[in-house]
DNA sequence: GTAACCGGTTACCTTTTGTTAACCGATGAT
DNA sequence: ATCATCGGTTAACAAAAGGTAACCGGTTAC
């Protein structure tokens, strides 16, 4: 008799959903690199000018966290055909949907600092 | 003449929000566990209680992220006079702040899980 | 007295994450 | 010919994060 009414997840389900969200974009550089292809959506997305503007990152962590993101669909990696060869990265559709997880960061990174400078 | 109106954050700005974000909240347990505080936010959360909920943790890290929390001020730590003693931690004014991350969090998880299933 | 529960701490170890520097082949600029 | 730039990879290493197990004092139940 169950209903194909969409259930409320349970705390557990919540937590696990935390999980799984973190298992993908956790760690240090992911979701700044997806912020950052999302701000920047029109434009050509080298390595070495994502390299340069988020800020920090070697080029060994940028091409590991690229790959990530590349396997779960979230971002593109297309070789140019210039001279000499570019390579440019695109957040996908799908990537887009990590849209609001870094906008909340983005709002609460910004309110505290606010709060801890009084 | 700067105006008093605020500002929209620049892209730069962003991704250091996000970076001040991380490092507070980051890891693999700290939103798992506010999340938690917040889902019982009428109960008594003891160690044991909270350990045996947010599953996976030990005590060792439970004990820690408990302190870094404590120490940004998104959780309070009480000692019960209870026999034996007690201890409960609940989350602050300030920690529900933290909600919208993990609600965006849930839903991206919970939209993954989804989406990788077909 | 013995065992179990509470709320941890400690030491030891492994895994993950990250850094630095060197190097690669290709192209283009001097 | 030489050097710089692009887009990386590789090796060696260090640091951070996390897991496991033993242990602690105190309390309660048997």
């Amino acid at each position: 008799m169950k209903d194909i009414i969409k259930q409320e997840p349970t705390c557990e389900q919540e937590l696990i959903a935390i999980k799984d969200s973190l298992e993908i974009l956790g760690g240090k550089w992911k979701l700044r690199i997806m912020r950052h292809l999302n701000n920047h959506v029109a434009e050509n997305n080298t390595f070495k000018k994502i390299q340069r503007e988020v800020e920090g990152i070697s080029a060994k962590m940028l091409s590991k966290e690229l790959q990530d993101l590349e396997t779960n669909l979230l971002v593109t990696r297309t070789v140019m055909n210039t001279r000499p060869v570019t390579v440019s990265y695109a957040i996908t559709e799908y990537g887009t949907s990590v849209f609001p997880v870094t906008e909340t960061l983005v709002q609460w990174g910004l309110n505290h600092r606010e709060k801890i400078k009084v």
